[in-house]
DNA sequence: GTGAAATATCTAGTATACTAGATTTGCATT
DNA sequence: AATGCAAATCTAGTATACTAGATATTTCAC
């Protein structure tokens, strides 16, 4: 047997695996970010780990690089030797993933306005009809859904899929406020007339107006976080 | 034993740890970290987990858990059953870190330009005064330092260090690339220019002027990627 | 020699065991 | 009852063992 045999990359490996199967590790992750987000498991609430072992049924190893995780994505805080809590939402986090957002979105509607396809406006102003139906049938998750859809497909439609990628990691903090307060028939309504506009700016190929859409879009959330904090101090964490 | 006394929450845990000493995994993370963006590891090189045991004189799980944060970090590409290797430089996820860094550093620009003080234009001005003696000195590495140091400056004074977070997140492929051709002393002169400029428009107030300043910085990488893509194709990824 | 099946070996994912340190509990002393 | 202190207990970090599956090597028929 040659040393040399063994040191030999191998020709090529699987870089771009289509179907990945998920691994116990990711399930508890999933599973234990959308609990976090929904606030089913709520700010400052400790997560056991022997207690969350017994209800996914597995060993220490997936609940913990589960947990891990969630302490990259700044959603729960581990102190060693003493525990790991579901974190506050830091106020400043929310802030900045939301000037982020609105950084990166002016900056693809700007590229988007002068290259976009037909049938990208079309598609676009589809989800925007289907979010009109959504709202008629007071069924908010869908309408949830399509409004990440929509812009979801400002950043593919514009070639910026992992630059969507970076701002909605951050957005997770949004996410979980949204909870807070669960979106009421006049915040579709609002988020509906915002979403014509920047189709309709779109169709323009009309740069100066699509950005102004999308800053008045985005426009209302600073204050509205403002507002939630001073109700729910609980839940909030102010420095960070 | 009363079961209520085990569920209570406890009463302030450590959120703000001010110095968090670091495990054993963080450092074998940092060190590989460091290893791949400075082509110590190169792009397809496998990383086996034995081998680093070896190395790091620790067990399988820290090394595990790097490697996991490293694969988060699109650094390395873990296969199960198969092997981990160090992640090719993906032209699409550095075009969109660049993509993300000019949107964001524009806007943080047009904040800037409108409340910075004086203090802090003098204390970028610094930095720019000491960039021009690290070139004088030939000193690569102290100028690169300072670049770091200048932009993230940026958002500091901005107000949005989480904001400048997700974006170096991802200028962690463009670091890579600075390592592929080390930066030359005609380079540097450009940037001294370029951090001049954008230093006399925030001294100005004056936020198109300091926009342009910072558009002009970072216009030129896209091109310098593509030249450097073609000679060193053994590097590079471009389909992801 | 060639090709294919059989075998050996290595891999990452998971389970379990152990450690040091932080926190809580309970008791003794006042 | 209040307080200080020691023991019990829980925690996250680390080490090790085991598994299934992918890959590499060898064997063997032809």
């Amino acid at each position: 047997m040659k040393a040399t045999k063994w040191t030999k990359k191998p020709l090529e490996p699987n870089w771009f695996r289509a179907e990945e199967e998920k691994s116990v590790a990711d399930k508890v992750y999933d599973q234990l970010r959308r609990q976090i987000v929904t606030l089913q498991r709520r700010p400052r609430d400790p997560l056991r780990e022997k207690l969350l072992v017994d209800e996914f049924g597995t060993s220490r190893t997936p609940v913990r690089e589960a947990c891990l995780r969630l302490q990259r994505d700044d959603l729960v805080c581990i102190t060693p030797k003493s525990g790991t809590f579901v974190a506050p939402i830091w106020i400043p986090l929310v802030l900045d993933a939301h000037f982020l957002r609105m950084a990166a979105e002016t900056a693809v509607i700007k590229e988007l306005s002068v290259k976009i396809s037909d049938e990208q406006v079309a598609e676009l102003a589809d989800i925007v009809e289907r979010q009109i139906e959504a709202r008629k049938a007071n069924e908010l998750a869908v309408f949830g859904r399509l409004d990440e859809l929509f812009h979801s497909n400002l950043y593919e439609f514009a070639g910026h899929p992992h630059a969507r990628r970076a701002v909605e990691r951050q957005k997770v903090h949004w996410d979980r406020i949204r909870y807070v307060a669960i979106p009421d028939m006049q915040h579709t309504s609002e988020v509906i007339h915002d979403h014509n506009a920047i189709v309709e700016a779109l169709q323009k190929r009309d740069p100066v107006l699509a950005e102004r859409a999308v800053v008045e879009h985005l426009r209302t959330l600073p204050d509205y976080l403002e507002g939630l904090s001073r109700s729910r101090p609980e839940l909030f964490e102010t420095k960070m």
